[in-house]
DNA sequence: TGTACATCAGTGAACGCGCGTTCACTGATGTAC
DNA sequence: TGTACATCAGTGAACGCGCGTTCACTGATGTAC
């Protein structure tokens, strides 16, 4: 077991998640059922007794894994936001080795994060977000901080892109980098809602495809 | 009083409002503290006893203007979803007015909207799509529909001023016209959460105008 | 103008249900010697 | 290899609190005659 494990490259996560107890798994179970019930209804519609009952556990051992209920929306959004972290982080240097022009690679990351949203096709991450900032006075401060944090993260990568955009290629009319950067976070957030409003899952890959266009005509030739 | 009222223009909407009964009077003051109340922690969080507390009556009095909690909900979205068409129809009447060209008035609207935005700085009234989308099990599937067609009224607004535009212009590169005419109530509601957790409520204003932005690359000369 | 009745706009107390949380206990698994 | 102990991963029952909701009642205002 440990041998096979030391040949793994990946990160620390896909160590973590091989060498799973039984009430690791369990944990990880509770939260699945969680993550699913959380977006679609909402944190504070999401009793502790329907998730123990999907789960296949009591009440009691819902409260051995997590403190109180918070406990368990913090721990929800910390794995939620390394993941969709890992997903443009992956997707981003993917879009780096496809070409060498700042351009060029945005264009290509933009087609494959909206390529991702129409194969998904329904619930994404970013639900989570959303929940977590119309619910901000239910969680503690920390779960405030981590999506603020997140937020920054996300705004000052693409301003480091459009940097770099701008010094190969001048934008066609004065453009705001700043509101840019967070311009796709924001359609994306926007997009989720407005698919899950009117259940048609392929809104999000075209309202990012829009938002590649307007990169496509403010910098393009 | 009465000729007073009659001399009036305005909408039905304003001869109610000047002929208050007390309850009337009452039954608003419970709406505007659940308004608030609801945008900033969400319906589930929102207690009716805190409504009545914020109100000055007691929870008695509250269901006798209201036969459930849920019908508070419904009738708050009505009455949201009215002020906010309300107010686009408003700008949308007077860029019209200002220029006869419909990429010029479009380019006008999105001026005093975001304008609009800027001067709110603070709650808009899209929250509530955002709060329904996000807790619709709590609720009817009347509030659903509400929130469906109201999507749909923006979107075949947009959609018609399109087809203007592009009869008179055409794009430069090719344009999903639908998705299109989605986007800004896309950009709004994302704009509207990104800007509730950092707490910046000029980012709204900013959104739109990328918006704008965006239509007069896709359009201008 | 006064009286009788109806409606409006609530009050106050109580109820019951579900929720998050606690606590004493337990069988299974792991570890030390 | 067997025994003693510790930790893991829970169970089951109970609790108390707050919430939405109901219901009998009431003072103030409006209306008919």
């Amino acid at each position: 077991m440990v041998e096979k494990l030391i040949e793994k490259t990946g990160p620390a996560v896909q160590l973590e998640s091989a060498a799973k107890t039984k009430g690791e798994r369990t944990r990880e179970r509770i939260m699945d059922v969680a993550y699913e019930s959380i977006v679609q209804k909402g944190f504070a519609a999401t009793s502790v007794e329907e998730l123990v009952e999907a789960a296949g556990i009591t009440k009691s051992g819902f409260f051995y894994h997590f403190k109180d209920k918070n406990d368990l929306a913090r721990q929800l959004f910390e794995r939620f936001l390394a993941e969709d972290e890992g997903i443009v982080e992956t997707l981003a240097n993917r879009a780096r080795e496809l070409s060498d022009d700042p351009l060029q690679s945005l264009l290509i990351f933009l087609n494959l994060y909206a390529q991702m949203m129409d194969d998904m096709e329904g619930l994404h991450p970013g639900c989570m977000v959303a929940s977590v900032t119309y619910q901000e006075r239910l969680f503690d401060g920390e779960m405030k901080r981590m999506n603020v944090e997140y937020l920054m993260r996300m705004r000052a990568r693409f301003r480091e892109w459009f940097d770099e955009i701008s010094e190969c290629s001048q934008p066609r009319i004065e453009a705001d980098l700043d509101a840019l950067s967070d311009h796709l976070t924001v359609i994306v957030e926007g997009a989720i809602i407005y698919s899950k409003a009117l259940q048609d899952g392929g809104l999000m890959g075209k309202q990012t495809r829009l938002f590649r266009n307007h990169v496509k005509l403010l910098f393009g030739a």
